[in-house]
Formats: structure tokens, C-alpha cells, sequence
DNA sequence: TCTACCATGTAATCTGTTACATGATTGC
DNA sequence: GCAATCATGTAACAGATTACATGGTAGA
């Protein structure tokens, strides 16, 4: 259901196309939520059919392509929306992350292998690092909560890539019998 | 896949049957990974099936409710486990949080019920950092990659009580139209 | 010519979650 | 008697991902 509120959220701020609004979410909400056109569509689909958004313009402004449906959100839709703002969140965060899985079981595979896996990392924080900077120069404001979000991103960011070189530090130097240590914590 | 990997890592550690691998995952990777029944006992089944896991014991001693089926890795598990585990993670990070997408809005919402919900969040991260502490103390080892992952579970603890109570701090003090913040950034 | 980007959409598949069914024991 | 914990499992549903289909423009 989040995705649907996700985008309500952002029809409250200005029109926008299914394509846009993938867009949006990807630079803007990157770090804490993906989505693909799988979900997109079929969700304005069962939006509008639910009443909550409304087809506004059919945009032929566009080029490239066919035309854009411009999307706005109706009153139903922002009435939905403010309920939806101000409950409890379902459900608690989670860092779901494939190298963090794989990072846990280093002890039993090649050591040499497993630093090339984190550099791999690094180098992908780094980048990313760059990217989330860049956006996060365009938001200015005080209070405002779509900045604080940005900066909750970067300050993540740093704070992995930290860690990140630690590890590798770790494991050049203080290699032990990794079997060991968490059998007892068994 | 990754749960498949996940379990058959474990099972490198020491036989265990579904119960049991639930409540690890829980506790030692609950940070970063989350499971339930409905994925547990239909993967052993087919990691079964396919050779990598085997029945190792019916262990009877368990005094409460039905036997516990003890799996034990094989040779093809391990083979299997070793070829993951050089592999690069297929996806990224992200940070899935019900919490912080309604954040981003709450600039369209009531600004009390907004701080109402921080509150509820710091509540909830203050209990989980003493849960995190109490799992984290129970491992030792230098260079210990279980180690590492629980201590970036703590420092990620911090990092977000951190900048909950900023967030906080800023929508009381500094409230400010926050629909003029993001229209530029469109 | 080929790639990248714009734009909409569907279908198949995979994953994940919730709820249910069963049933024994321990402690309040 | 009731709740909690241990223990295994299935079914229904919800959510996410990938691949596919279509097709136009811009630029190298």
C-alpha cells in the first residue's frame, strides 16, 4: 500500500506522468525506496479507478514517445492521503542487503576474494556518496522534511563507507578463526 | 535466493532444525534481514530436494511439541555456499522505511501528530539499541565479520536517534512552507 | 546504424507476509 | 484455565522484479 500513498504524496505537489514519478522517487527517495514501471502503472490504474487521482491533461507537449498522461490528485485522494499520514507506520525499518549477508560468512570463504568484495563496495558508496551530494545541494529550506530525509541518506552513506575500510582493516590484520567466535554465541 | 544462502551459512556453523534458524537470523542478523515460517520451512524443503541439506538426526529430546528435524549442510551445500559467497551482491542497499516515507510528507500533515510520531519512533529505536547492545556483547574476536555487522547495526541505531531527535528539534523551531522546498526541486 | 532516452503498458514469476492448523509443556 | 514457548508445516494473498511489447526522437 506504501507505493499508492508515495504517490499521492507526490501528486500534491504538482501533476506529473507515471515516467516522471518513477523519476522523482528514484533521485529523491532513492536510498529508502525502489520502484519499476511493474508497479507504477498497474497502481495509477487502481488509483484512478479508486477515485483518488484523476487524469488532468493528456500532455502532447512531449517529443519523444507517446503522450503523457498528466496525472493530478482529487479531493477523495488527498482525503485518503492525510489518514494515511498520520497513522503509525506499519512496519519497522529494515537494512536488506546482499553484501551485508554474504559479509556475515567471510569467515568461511577467501580472504583475498572477500577485500575485493568490500573495495567493490567502497568504490560504489563513493559513487553514490556524490550522487546523494548533488541532490541534496537542491533542497534548502529550514525544517524541511524531504532535506532532513536527504541528509539522513548521506550521513548513512558515510557512515557505511566508514565502517567499510574498517573491516577491511580488520580483516588484513586481525584474521582469526571466525567458526570460533560465533559458534559460541550459538 | 538469498535466504536459500542464508541458511545453508548457517548450517555450516552447526546442525540446526527451522525453529532454531529462525530465532538466529532474529537475533543475530534482525538488523538486516527479517523471516518468517512461511519462508522457513518451505526452503529446507527444497534445499532438501536439491541436495544441499540432509537430515542429519530426529531429535527427540525436545520435551515441547513434535520432533526436531536436524539439517545438517552437505558436501554439494558447501560447494554451492563457497560459489555465492565469491559471487558480487546481486542489488544494493536500501532502507525500506514505512516511517521516513511519511516523513518526507509530513509537511502536508498536522505538525503536533508529526512530533507524536518521532516520539513513537525514538521510543522504539531507544529499545532496540539496548537489544542490539545486549546481542552485540555476546560476540568477541577481533576481525569477527559477525562482530562487525552487529556493531554497524549499533552505530546505524545511533545514527537514526541522532538525527530523530535533530528532525524533531527542526519541525518545532524552524516549520516552514515546506510545498515551496520541493516545487523547486521538481 | 546503433545507442540512449522518452513514454506507456502487460504478463509471468519470484518473494515475502499473514493467517491458519496442530499439539505438547511450563508456569501463573 | 490461560498465556507463553517450543515446533512443524500449508495456503492464500500481497508486493516486487524481470522481461517483454511498442514506438518515436536525438545524437554519435
Amino acid at each position: 500500500m506504501a507505493i499508492k500513498h508515495a504517490i499521492l504524496g507526490l501528486l500534491q505537489y504538482k501533476n506529473m506522468h507515471g515516467y516522471k514519478i518513477k523519476e522523482h522517487i528514484e533521485r529523491n527517495f532513492g536510498h529508502m525506496w525502489s520502484i519499476n514501471y511493474g508497479q507504477i502503472y498497474p497502481n495509477l490504474k487502481s488509483l484512478h479507478e479508486d477515485g483518488f487521482i484523476e487524469i488532468a491533461e493528456m500532455d502532447v507537449t512531449s517529443v519523444k514517445g507517446p503522450n503523457r498522461k498528466l496525472y493530478a490528485i482529487t479531493g477523495a485522494g488527498r482525503k485518503e492521503f492525510k489518514r494515511w499520514l498520520q497513522n503509525s507506520p506499519e512496519k519497522n525499518m529494515i537494512l536488506r542487503d546482499p553484501f551485508l549477508l554474504r559479509f556475515v560468512f567471510f569467515g568461511f570463504g577467501d580472504r583475498d576474494r572477500a577485500v575485493e568484495l568490500i573495495d567493490e563496495q567502497v568504490r560504489l558508496y563513493r559513487k553514490q556518496l556524490i550522487v546523494r551530494k548533488k541532490n541534496a545541494s537542491r533542497l534548502c529550506g529550514k525544517g524541511s522534511c524531504v532535506r532532513l530525509v536527504s541528509e539522513l541518506g548521506i550521513e548513512f552513506n558515510e557512515l557505511v563507507l566508514k565502517w567499510l575500510l574498517r573491516a577491511k582493516d580488520e580483516m588484513l590484520h586481525n584474521y582469526e578463526d571466525e567458526a570460533e567466535v560465533i559458534r559460541k554465541a550459538l
